[in-house]
DNA sequence: GTGACTTATAAGTCTGACTTTTTGGTTCCG
DNA sequence: CGGAACCAAAAAGTCAGACTTATAAGTCAC
């Protein structure tokens, strides 16, 4: 997915990013840059690239006479895509997917009121398509249509708000739902309910009411942690 | 602040960064790798290394035969912690701070919502100490220990939320209240009305209410959007 | 045991040669 | 005239090796 193979240093790190993130090395564990370019049989020019990368995003630290020191993971860059790719794709998905939830359950509904103040009449026109396209696929198993209309309705809702924090979430969005589908539960039909408030949503935002597309919104966020078994007994 | 000069290609990313993010250089803009090598008088290897790590915030793409192309601002990793302080020092800042505080009003309520729900005992010592600080020095012109207890607090309350995505923000949001003290507006004491909701905050969160922490809250943050003139006509 | 000194180590840096991919132009044929 | 195949240049990518620098850790004298 994404970007693979840019280059040598992208293979090292599509290898090095997951071990870390998935906690092979544990916090504190030491590397060193000319062992792991022997490993990944690249110079260390490359090795140093593929390293400089691990450290802006937080997962190590490189330092003189000691080597590439991992980090504990409170302080990786989690908002990174890369790191969140990796980390879904690894051993603690569940986890990073609950912590995922409960970040749109934060975000959707404020951008959604957003949106109803701020989306252009283009925007509201392909939200409204977006809608009819969830109906649409609604029944008889057409997860993987259903899923594409989702996406990007969610996204369109994000961009629409006007806040570039809140759009850049359309790509983590995206991976949440894509993974509900694929791995996750819903293995039926999705539930009616959360349909006609998709349809709803896009009437709210088309019509300017900010607190109703937001109201709405929250219901649906509130049936994804549902679904996660995130609540308060 | 954070971690200056480590290394050459950190002197080059303390430039170059800033310059990316303030607009110096258009999207589309086709740098050399070279050419900036020459420029910054260092190696091309250090040169590379920086354009590596401006690649993994994607800031810049690097294609062969093309150069180091600079990639539209929708592109950036806005949540990455270098990236949001170099645009906050650079002329975006008013922007900046508005989309900051727009994911606060977001992301801040749920999160105390959390805290009331699994703050430790010591966090919600921790967190009644901090809002005693801020009663403490809201009067009397103390406005820089009023910030360090204001930014303790919202730390505590993101990191008790439990949701390491929200323990993440706790620099985001010190960084836009060091803003507001330091640049904007707040030239006189803090309102009386946000100290008292901070105190009834830490009550709640005591308590376990966690409908009345998230209310509160967004009664903070509501004050925060109002300070910078984001709000309905 | 404490402090100053030494040493070994691993990252950091630089240089130069070489490889690979890709673009844009050129040529040749239909 | 237009398109396809070809070629050459440009810039990133890769590698190897020599050298520098910071620093953790060990050593020794006091």
């Amino acid at each position: 997915m994404s970007t693979p193979g840019r280059g040598l240093h992208g293979h090292v790190l599509d290898t090095l990013g997951p071990a870390i993130t998935a906690g092979e090395y544990p916090a504190g564990s030491v590397l060193r840059t000319d062992e792991l370019a022997q490993r990944f049989d690249v110079s260390r020019s490359v090795m140093r690239e593929a390293v400089r990368v691990l450290e802006s995003m937080h997962l190590v630290e490189s330092r003189r006479r000691v080597g590439v020191t991992v980090l504990p993971a409170c302080e990786w860059n989690v908002y990174d895509p890369q790191v969140i790719r990796w980390r879904l794709a690894g051993a603690d998905r569940p986890r990073q997917l609950r912590s995922l939830t409960v970040l749109r359950s934060a975000v959707e509904p404020v951008a959604a009121g957003l949106a109803a103040r701020h989306a252009t009449p283009e925007q509201c026109a392909e939200l409204t398509e977006c809608a009819l396209g969830m109906v649409a696929n609604s029944r008889g198993h057409r997860l993987q249509e259903y899923l594409v209309h989702d996406v990007a309705f969610h996204r369109v809702i994000l961009t629409a708000s006007g806040n570039e924090m809140f759009a850049r979430l359309g790509d983590v969005v995206a991976e949440v739902l894509a993974g509900r589908t694929h791995h996750e539960v819903m293995f039926e039909d999705p539930d009616p309910a959360a349909v006609t408030l998709h349809v709803q949503v896009a009437e709210a935002v088309r019509e300017g009411d900010a607190d109703r597309a937001e109201r709405l919104t929250r219901e649906i966020t509130v049936g994804a942690l549902q679904e996660l078994d995130i609540l308060a007994p």
